[in-house]
DNA sequence: ACCGGCCTGGAATCGACGTTCCAACGTATT
DNA sequence: AATACGTTGGAACGTCGATTCCAGGCCGGT
């Protein structure tokens, strides 16, 4: 065919992650964008429309790469408690450690920005804090199945209650806050919810 | 004296903060402030020089207004748990209820935003974290003094966890949560550092 | 080698924003 | 009542953003 891409388009969406992550999305401006793709104004716009497409288009990858990886092993409910433990080990992990380490998370800054109001981004936010939130009830369920919880927590308030840690998480890993300090703290907030006599792991173990 | 202003500058910085407050730092223009505030430009500007620093008077203003008021009962250590349990109470009321509720907390939002790397910034924002993370510490002080704490947690990282709560309830008041979930979770992390056998009241009580 | 289309690069456009300027105004003093 | 001085309102300025336009270039099919 006459006139194709001279580039592949995920390439471009990939260079684009780090920017909106690191500098913000309404601060990432198309100049920089071309920058960091070595693509001109002109195929941006051909191939995506406009900056907030392409935006959400690096937003889901975001998602998908740096987010769901994390998430996922916990779908089905693992192992229990011990699975939720090294669900924080590996947001952690990510938060604090490697060449992205106190970039905090895109997705919530996103959230608290003007953007998080957008009808497309609120409801990309919406459906990721659903997957969440599901991971970490049917990992609950299986703790409790395990008889690895105390009997005398309301499952909700706890899914909630892992909602705050997370969250928490990623606001403080960006702004001082020590993977020991971080780790101790879910391990203290883990054991707080395990059943007397239980010896489940609790340890928010990077993998 | 000739030529005297014919406006309140406070009025003016009180007029601000909910703008920024709700719409974000950068995307509250010139123009929604001249609105907000009933001044002209030049007044504006005569005043306080640029939109930066009239920016940082309402951040400064918003922190004394509506942080300080539910952070300093704890200033002392307060009696122990129990205070730790009221300011998390007063927390979730501010961001839960009432006319700004759900506009979730200014200072996270900045923090997160491309401003928290401004210099001025960062130093008004870690100056608050240090008070509130003195202030948990002191009344964390306190409840291991009057016995209220499991002895096999290390004060800091509770701290960290406390912290993580705080933070985490900023952004989860934001998208959706709400007040029993919150309150629920938070007499959960609260009885979870409670020493065995105590009964200080861990209830998050709205004052 | 030719052709025709889409892609490409860079310049041009259009609007919004922060900031500055200036003439007119109001007030406390004389 | 006249004066003097800082304040005030609104227009004007320069900059920088996203987006669009156009001439030229490249490639597959013939």
């Amino acid at each position: 065919m006459p006139g194709s891409k001279h580039f592949d388009p995920e390439d471009a969406i990939d260079a684009v992650v780090p920017l909106l992550w690191r500098r913000g999305w309404a601060e990432t401006g198309i100049q920089d964008i071309v920058d960091a793709t070595g693509l001109s104004r002109s195929s941006l716009y051909a191939t995506f429309g406009s900056k907030h497409q392409l935006s959400l288009a690096a937003l889901r990858r975001y998602l998908r790469d740096y987010v769901d990886p994390v998430v996922t092993a916990l779908d089905g409910g693992g192992d229990g408690l011990p699975s939720i433990a090294a669900f924080f080990g590996r947001l952690i992990k990510a938060r604090c450690w490697g060449a992205r380490a106190r970039w905090g998370c895109l997705a919530t800054a996103v959230q608290l920005s003007a953007q998080g109001e957008d009808p497309d981004v609120a409801e990309i936010l919406a459906a990721q804090r659903k997957h969440t939130a599901k991971a970490l009830r049917d990992a609950l369920g299986r703790a409790g199945e395990l008889g690895q919880l105390r009997t005398d927590v309301d499952t909700e308030a706890t899914v909630e209650y892992l909602l705050l840690l997370t969250q928490g998480i990623n606001v403080r890993s960006r702004d001082g806050a020590d993977v020991k300090s971080l780790r101790q703290a879910v391990a203290a907030a883990l054991s707080a919810i395990r059943a007397p006599g239980s010896d489940a792991d609790t340890w928010p173990q990077g993998k």
